[in-house]
DNA sequence: GATGAATGAGACTTCATTCAT
DNA sequence: AATGAATGAAGTCTCATTCAT
């Protein structure tokens, strides 16, 4: 009985596994297509091939699982480059720095970033792009205004900065929603900052003119 | 007699015409925060301080209210481009044109504008976007490829130029999003465009080499 | 001044009739097609050309507009039927007594009679064809009861009287509410009287030895 | 374990088949009530004991819930009826075969063909009672109208068929309504017949005379 | 007195969540 | 632990009725 019990609890612990990353797949899948409000937790159990309730065994409840989901993805990436900017063992310095860090998760964790990024309305971390882009633009700006104040540009809108930060992610996250292969999702970011920040110096020294 | 009918007709016309306008301003603030499918008829009524059936008395339902806002401003700007683009007249030739038709249907239909481009889900507009992104990319492959061609530059992987849509779109939709002065959005998105567009050869001719 | 009161007074009475009038045609129409439940007010404030506001000037509510019509026939016909029964004057006697009473009201009242029958569910006269069902019966069991003892023929069963009631009146209404010319329909009902009582006698005593 | 399994699928089938017959019985309460249009689903599902959303789960919606009820007894009658009239091995002749079908249906399923008769309307089985009259017209036509040539009977208004038809057929739905034994109802249902048909030629003879 | 815009109760329906089995 | 039937709050929409003009 004792060995019978063994076996059943871990058959049990397997099957646990077993069923709660269906419910993991299915929850990922329909959060990515739906968005976290249209998801339905019907579908999500219905593609899971469970029951209705046994989703809360679980998980409390949808917010329960959406968090579950994209938290630890949240922190990997945003805390992770929030706590890095100012650190002295592995400073993050450069865009680059950022298309690591994101293509890095990205590899484990496509559809929780993806999520993250465009489908979080109505969850707590909604804000998750904006905060990236903040994070961004903070980077974009140090590297940006140190290269443009040592040749003595100057940038009459800075907000432009800001905005240069969302288009690179806007670009980062359109490749990651329509690539599937790692590398070339790879090689045409760092094409896309190629094109963006090769010399941009120069476009701005002849901005400072035109504009 | 007359006199106090004329008064009452237009008093009339005029309350009418508040309530409907208290309605969508109310209705355009409620798709912008909350999205198409997340916006709810009783709040609308609510900010708009009139009674839940008053909506009804001036727009069919939640569609017809929706469509009523934005149907307008996409035709503008959509059909517009898309008529444009092959047109003898005035053809559509250059990522400029599109900014201004953007820039010009902003200064009159902001919130429409931008519910359009990211709070339309669920509704018959929801392909906005991608649909903007895809008429940016037709101009944008004209007019890079032709000048990549003169110079013998080769393109290794086209979707490139698709990402430069979005990261363009983004950045214009940012502009339109965060900053109200008009002047100003029209100077960051020609910076923007400066930024991303001159001398844009040059750096494809370095991502061949490097790439 | 007094006169143009005077005039605007009468005129006003004039005016007065008018609208009520064309509420009630209207208001007729819709019960005649809708029933008493499912009438819209809206509907017949925009059939009779007038504002829906008015109607409420006219009419408490809706009930007391389905009153107002169809009351008057109901006395005329039901109370009227149920007083004469009994009456030293001019009693009711006969089916054919009833037709009478039916006939002469629907020359007058043809649609309020059509509503009473079979519209009126929901209001408080939604039970008038069962009383007409009710007092034909009770006609109808005086007059045949007393022939059938004369002659001796049992009845098994007496409820057949009811359902003869409730045929009668039912091929009634169909005349009413299919035929226009009176003439015809007098002329049906009678054959339809002929055809049911002529000689019912006979046929009570062969359906004695039968069933 | 299978067999608490099976306990478990089988009382759970006994629960789910005891809700869904209690809002049936509910439903044609209400219906036979109120008709189609003014049934309440809350209603229907307090009647029945049970919260409002359950009766989605068992039915789509209001008009799933009425056509499960009624199409069935529909199908049965009606389109029975239709089928038979002209078919070699088993024709519907006589008014007796109507009412035959009519009872043999209504034996099993009394409050669905009340509910048809006169409750339907709004519905798609609105006409029911026009199209039964229309048969029984038919076969009454045929019937009847041999019988009168044969003795050169002329027919003056040939209406009076029509009258007849939906005379009897409310003689029979009165029976149907009030009475509950169906031996009872099925004499009733004959001695109605008899009344009203047997030597009816011999009226229709002395009507040509009178009328 | 006439108007019709405005009201709000109540209808149908959906769906996240609970709980008895 | 797994199930899914049951729940009921909240959404959209309709319509008899009111009331300021």
């Amino acid at each position: 009985m004792i060995f019978s019990k063994m076996n059943g609890g871990s058959r049990m612990q397997i099957l646990k596994e077993d069923i709660k990353n269906r419910i993991i797949a299915a929850a990922l899948e329909e959060f990515k297509e739906q968005g976290y409000l249209g998801a339905s937790i019907r579908n999500i159990a219905s593609n899971a091939g469970i029951a209705l309730g046994t989703i809360y065994k679980y998980f409390k409840n949808k917010e329960d699982l959406f968090n579950s989901l994209v938290e630890p993805v949240y922190n990997d990436v945003l805390l992770t480059l929030k706590e890095s900017i100012d650190s002295s063992i592995k400073p993050i310095c450069t865009v680059i720095d950022i298309k690591d860090v994101i293509l890095d998760i990205f590899k484990v964790k496509n559809k929780e970033l993806l999520i993250l990024f465009d489908k979080s309305k109505g969850s707590k971390f909604e804000d998750f792009k904006e905060e990236m882009i903040s994070v961004t633009h903070n980077i974009l700006q140090k590297e940006l205004m140190q290269q443009l104040k040592e040749r003595d540009i100057e940038v009459k809108d800075p907000f432009i900065c800001y905005v240069l930060s969302t288009t690179l992610l806007e670009g980062v996250y359109t490749l990651l929603r329509t690539q599937e292969d790692g590398v070339r999702i790879s090689i045409l970011v760092d094409q896309l900052i190629h094109i963006i920040f090769t010399d941009i110096e120069k476009r701005f020294e002849e901005m400072s003119h035109i504009f």
